[in-house]
DNA sequence: TATTGTTATACTCTATAACTATA
DNA sequence: TATAGTTATAGAGTATAACAATA
């Protein structure tokens, strides 16, 4: 008799299913020649500029450990600092034309394994798979209705 | 209007998905003093102790790099590296006992947060999302039936 | 005084290249 | 010769603590 793997409950599937991800976006990251921490801070700046802080707190650095890893995708062109207008203590970091083109192809490719891995699930599958993730991690609704 | 956010596809919430598991384990690992790396070791040899070259791939770490991240197990107590009996140039990494109550508490640390998380969502999902996610990384059966 | 960000320092993590010992 | 693992080295990632500049 074979083990099924299939009773083995929702935490290890969850635990297996990001290991995967991490690994192709290592891959991913590393076949554009950048580290998978540059990769997704890159990632998160695809939507526009972003702050310091608000980094820190989404990447869940220290601000220090924030600071070197944004000094060195400047230094390769990636990135540059923005001084803010209302408060000139602050910065935000944009992507320059370098980084954009980078961070998109990077993303693309993450994208584009993830799907051909989910591939061999029938569509409704994939559908509910991305709706109950989505779930998860929707806003909680503050009891609006009391 | 308020955007859905439901729609953005399956790849998006598997790299939401598996953000949100790195963040559980990173947490999980630094509250028992271990770095996730460590931690992620520590996990693997639960079921039995590994030779470096089986870690090695499994971790997808450069043998050089995995020597290194076993030394500091080591240097800590949480592992042993055991000679191999038929090739006297491996090893075999096994847990401690200090070892396996560490990495026994950390995965069930992880394990319980994860479901946590997942609690919010009704059991019937829970369900259909294990058995989704165990389906996508099942052997192919190679062409059983031709 | 509190906040934003950097610098200094010390580890850990990782890869590449060269090496040792065994097969 | 090929394989298992280590050592040497260099760079990247991270946190803590002390600091600067602005609010």
């Amino acid at each position: 008799m074979t083990t099924t793997d299939a009773e083995l409950g929702l935490a290890p599937a969850l635990i297996r299913l990001a290991h995967h991800v991490n690994h192709v976006f290592a891959d991913a990251s590393r076949e554009h020649g950048i580290t998978p921490q540059q990769a997704q801070l890159l990632c998160l700046l695809i939507a526009g500029p972003v702050g310091m802080t608000e980094l820190s707190r989404t990447l869940r650095l220290e601000k220090s450990s924030l600071t070197g890893l944004v000094d060195r995708v400047e230094r390769r062109g990636l990135v540059r600092r923005v001084r803010g207008d209302c408060d000139r203590r602050s910065y935000l970091v944009a992507l320059t034309e370098q980084g954009t083109a980078l961070a998109d192809a990077a993303h693309a490719a993450v994208v584009a394994r993830l799907e051909t891995c989910a591939a061999r699930l029938p569509q409704g599958d994939r559908d509910q798979l991305a709706t109950i993730i989505t779930g998860m991690f929707a806003e909680v609704p503050l009891q609006a209705a009391p």
